[in-house]
DNA sequence: AGCACGCCGACT
DNA sequence: GTCGGCGTGCTC
């Protein structure tokens, strides 16, 4: 049922356009379908884009361009659409630019297909008349001379290339009438190989407990009749979840649909993905940040020629088109990862409801640690509460201890109090392992002279330098700025006088060798394991038994399971838990929670059961309380009431306007000419100008607005109001982020 | 977002 | 006449 049969349509391109654009169609007489991908002129350049219905008729039709292409590919869902359009308004982003990225694999497929090439139109060049009274200067003469060799032409990128001759020279001869230029079709569209993977029956069926059952079964109804149903899947860390909702899929391929799992970046291991070639004896399609364009444009056309049966990806995965959606999950829904903080900034898993409910597709969202929003969603009764309360393996919880640092504190210029390090000392006589957190990557995280006091800073941006000594260098973790370690104060000039202050997990692993030198370490951070392959062989040595002691960061917080690993050390409680941030203190629990939830994982006896300690200043807190006790819900209520106080999310709405300029004065200026436009509503407050929390940034200064309003308000419509007053220079970036999450 | 176009200043 | 740089404005 192809539904359009004029000749003009309507099409979206790529671009930074809200409106779609009128085309002419030539020979349109199959009719075509909305979602159909074309290739239009747009000025000079031929710009991809999708039908989106027929001709609006709002200009001018003897103006309309005829469409170059229609590309012999599936169209885009209607649903797949509806999510373009509305991310787009809700993130206040150009529609155009969600199309791009929804397309974006596809431009490798669409540049080489027609190409514009010059010729020479003069018929007698270079003895004839036709020249007549025009100049031959020397550049054009070379450009002439060259183009007699082709009388096929050429195209201008080889043209300037091979005789060194500007554009304006070309361009000016165009006009003056010395050559012409053509259109010619260089290649045909490759088609692209199809992907066959066999969808075998699975084997490896691991037996299931009563809660992971039920689970299965109340998803299964809702994929069976496609009911758009929001299911939150709620499980204690090594509860399962995994094989619960790997069964969901099966259960979506033998009803043959196609299945979409979002993970955040980290927990897209080579570890996962053997489970689920384990599970399935097929691998899934897997899309992530740094796949080849070729792998790209295969995931991408097997996802919306329907013979996919599993993609697999990232954040970005939530974009590709798919035929015939079944399911999606989320898994590790609580990850900020999933919320995009550069250009188009959404949250994936928050579109990623709005697409399975337009797709009429049931999502599961999957979390030992559900984040506070879907928590309250929950409570609502909007999403379907699915539970898994213990271990799958049966084993107890951790035994969870706080350990008081003003009562039982580390040596001087040591992080590890005494009895934290007799608790390891009795692991490694029984030979089980021990882990020790703390999210701080490198050795030191501030150097200070002593003699002066100057801390040393970062060029580019207003942090401090990470001291990672076994480079020898000193590191900005925002911009990647470096400088070699050097014992003379930049400022005073006295030497021998910088001090490394406060422990990364380098300088815990030092620490560690001095307590416990015949212990096996390894230290896990993003320096340490660089590549997949390092990590890979990391985790297989420690599940082998041959490391005694991890020390690690927030990359071993979470999906690998270490069947030996009896003591989790939490070396600094308190980190995070303050900052001013929303959300500081949510994440923070959940992190502590995740790492937690590694020990002990297989203890069958109460004997036996993990340990954890968590080393802190402030024993009193109540986040640090209520991981202690171990009561999540207590800490989310708690929090809600605090929320709700504050009018924050999820009771009040927030957004933030982030401006960023290169001269700090251009953008005061404008920041002022800014405010002074403030809307005025009595239910919504906005703060600032505000130097953002890193206001100098990768070279760049930065202000925040922050925006609070009450629930109820659009505040979309009254963030474009107030911005469209003012226009914004070219030289300043002004950013919307609804829902921000990151405050810097 | 690209990209052309126009205007300017500099060099040859 | 040649050439690059930058601000402005448009794209069916």
């Amino acid at each position: 049922m192809k539904s359009i049969k004029s000749k003009e349509v309507s099409v979206l391109l790529i671009g930074p356009f809200n409106e779609p654009f009128d085309y002419l169609i030539e020979n349109n007489i199959n009719g075509l379908d909305i979602g159909q991908i074309v290739l239009a002129p747009l000025g000079s350049r031929k710009v991809v884009g999708i039908i989106v219905s027929e001709g609006s008729k709002k200009y001018p039709i003897e103006k309309l361009k005829k469409i170059i292409n229609v590309y012999d590919i599936n169209p885009i869902p209607t649903s797949s659409i509806d999510l373009v359009y509305f991310l787009a308004s809700w993130y206040c982003v150009y529609i155009g630019l969600v199309l791009k990225m929804v397309l974006s694999p596809l431009e490798a497929i669409t540049s080489p297909i027609l190409n514009k090439i010059y010729k020479i139109n003069l018929s007698d060049y270079p003895n004839g008349n036709s020249i007549d009274h025009k100049k031959i200067t020397s550049k054009r003469k070379v450009i002439l001379d060259y183009l007699s060799n082709f009388d096929e032409g050429k195209v201008i990128e080889d043209l300037i290339k091979d005789t060194g001759i500007t554009k304006n020279i070309i361009k000016d001869m165009l006009k003056k009438g010395f050559i012409k230029e053509e259109w010619v079709k260089l290649e045909s569209t490759t088609s692209p190989d199809l992907i066959n993977e066999s969808v075998k029956n699975n084997q490896n069926l691991k037996i299931l407990n009563e809660h992971q059952k039920s689970a299965i079964e109340t998803i299964n109804v809702s994929i069976k009749k496609s009911s758009p149903d929001c299911f939150l899947l709620d499980g204690v860390p090594g509860s399962g979840k995994t094989e619960t909702y790997f069964d969901t899929v099966q259960t979506c391929l033998d009803e043959n649909k196609q299945v979409l799992i979002l993970l955040p970046e980290i927990a897209l291991t080579p570890d996962w993905q053997k489970r689920f070639y384990d599970r399935f004896n097929f691998n899934p399609l897997v899309w992530h940040s740094d796949i080849t364009q070729k792998k790209r444009k295969e995931i991408w056309l097997a996802a919306l020629n329907g013979s996919a049966p599993v993609i697999v990806g990232a954040r970005s995965a939530l974009l590709i088109p798919i035929l015939n959606l079944g399911l999606i999950i989320v898994d590790e829904e609580h990850e900020p990862a999933f919320k995009q903080e550069e250009s188009v900034r959404y949250h994936a898993r928050d579109m990623a409801v709005y697409k399975a409910l337009k797709a009429s597709s049931p999502i599961v969202l999957a979390s030992a640690t559900p984040s506070l929003e879907t928590f309250h969603n929950m409570k609502l009764g909007k999403y379907i509460h699915l539970t898994l309360p213990n271990r799958a393996t049966g084993a107890e919880m951790p035994e969870i201890k706080l350990l008081d640092l003003k009562l039982h504190p580390p040596k001087k210029g040591h992080w590890l109090s005494p009895i934290l390090i007799d608790e390891i000392k009795t692991r490694l006589i029984k030979k089980e392992q021990s882990l020790l957190f703390l999210n701080r990557r490198g050795y030191s995280p501030l150097t200070l002279c002593r003699s002066c006091g100057t801390k040393v800073n970062c060029k580019n941006c207003d942090t401090w330098l990470v001291e990672h000594r076994s480079d020898s260098i000193l590191v900005c973790h925002h911009c990647g700025f470096k400088k070699f370690i050097s014992n003379v104060c930049e400022f005073c000039g006295e030497k021998d006088q910088m001090q490394s202050c406060g422990p990364g997990v380098e300088r815990i692993t030092e620490e560690v060798k001095k307590y416990f030198p015949e212990a096996n370490l390894i230290t896990l951070s993003s320096d340490t394991m660089k590549s997949q392959s390092i990590l890979t062989d990391a985790i297989n040595k420690i599940k082998n038994g041959e490391v005694d002691i991890m020390i690690g960061t927030q990359m071993i917080a979470k999906g690998h399971d270490f069947p030996n690993l009896k003591l989790v050390g939490i070396i600094d409680s308190d980190i995070g838990l303050s900052g001013g941030d929303l959300r500081a203190s949510e994440r923070s629990f959940q992190l502590l929670q995740q790492v937690s939830g590694r020990s002990g994982r297989h203890a069958l006896n109460k004997d036996d059961k993990g340990l954890v300690i968590l080393q802190t200043f402030d024993p009193e807190n109540p986040i640090i309380k209520a991981i202690a006790k171990n009561v999540r819900n207590d800490f989310f209520e708690k929090e809600l009431i605090s929320r709700k106080n504050a009018g924050m999310p999820p009771f009040g709405r927030l957004a933030a306007i982030i401006l960023s300029c290169k001269s700090e004065k251009n953008l005061d200026i404008f920041a002022s000419k800014l405010s002074r436009e403030i809307p005025l509503f009595h239910n919504v407050k906005i703060f600032g100008p505000a130097p953002a929390p890193l206001h100098f940034l990768r070279g760049s200064y930065r202000r925040r607005f922050l925006i609070k309003s009450h629930k109820t308000v659009n505040l979309q419509q009254v963030l474009l109001d107030w911005v469209k007053k003012v226009k914004t220079p070219a030289n300043i970036k002004l950013n919307i982020d609804i829902d921000p999450f990151s405050f810097m």
